[in-house]
DNA sequence: TAAAACTTTGCAACCGGGTTGCATGTATTT
DNA sequence: AAATACATGCAACCCGGTTGCAAAGTTTTA
């Protein structure tokens, strides 16, 4: 379990730090896409810059990536293995109105359309906002 | 010249004050979409409340549009005359990793793709990074 | 036309998420 | 064991955004 965390932040070159077990451990939980502060809320005990460089870290070594929010924060969520936040391996997010989730849409992948020339292409966001499944019946 | 301003205000149901005709003059000069801050920099003598303000009333009414941006900051562009913001008149934009400006594709529309079943589609915001034409030659 | 009602603007204060400097604690290397 | 590097916690700060309130300007009513 503790062990399944420890391989996966090493599978990612992080060293598995007891902080960064914790954090990892609540957005693999909680399968939602969380902001700093969603999580400082969950972990009552933890430091929100402790977190915060946590986040960093797991986003520079493509554990976790960024999804921008409604407001404009920014939520993170967890990253398949083999992923490398490349343009080819991009997915669709929702977030929903009503629960204010952000899911990711890990079998739906971000199909970039050809631009006017110029344009060279290096990432790319595509977020789709509405009502999700489970608010929705 | 003014006159045309106030036409775009009038056409959209807002009063047509200095304020924001001010604004809505920096919006179409610069020809990028611009945050807040961004256009109380341009602005010297404006208070920045007041153009909150009037960039709230602008897309209450639909002259602008909202553009995420990088860190979660929030770009504002004026709207095509016909625009109403729905998802069949949303368009790509583009967000320059060297310049940092944020252009509007108006002629690339957004193409929802399928969802998973359950997911209600109301809006979605499609952001594509890398670089502009402008800074690659 | 004068008073009343409403809207816009500017100022100041505030808020909250994010970020940094620094000291302490913990692990790794020599 | 000592030296070095890395991780964590605390406090202070930053900055874009937001709000309350009063003054100035506009529109409505009597
Ligand atoms: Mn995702
Ligand atoms: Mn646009
Ligand atoms: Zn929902
Ligand atoms: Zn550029």
């Amino acid at each position: 379990m503790t062990n399944h965390l420890e391989q996966k932040l090493l599978s990612k070159n992080i060293k598995p730090t007891p902080v960064r077990k914790l954090v990892l451990k609540k957005l693999l939980d909680e399968r939602v896409a969380m902001s700093l502060v969603e999580i400082e809320r969950k972990l009552e005990r933890m430091d929100r810059s402790s977190i915060y460089r946590t986040l960093r870290t797991f986003e520079e070594n493509y554990l976790v990536h960024a999804i921008p929010d409604r407001n404009g924060t920014v939520r993170y969520a967890v990253c398949d293995d083999a992923c490398t936040c490349e343009p080819r391996h991009l997915h669709l997010h929702f977030l929903c109105l009503q629960c204010n989730k952000t899911y990711c849409l890990t079998d739906n992948p971000v199909q970039i359309p050809d631009l006017p020339p110029g344009y060279e292409v290096r990432s790319a966001d595509f977020l789709i906002k509405g009502i999700c499944p489970s608010c929705n019946k």
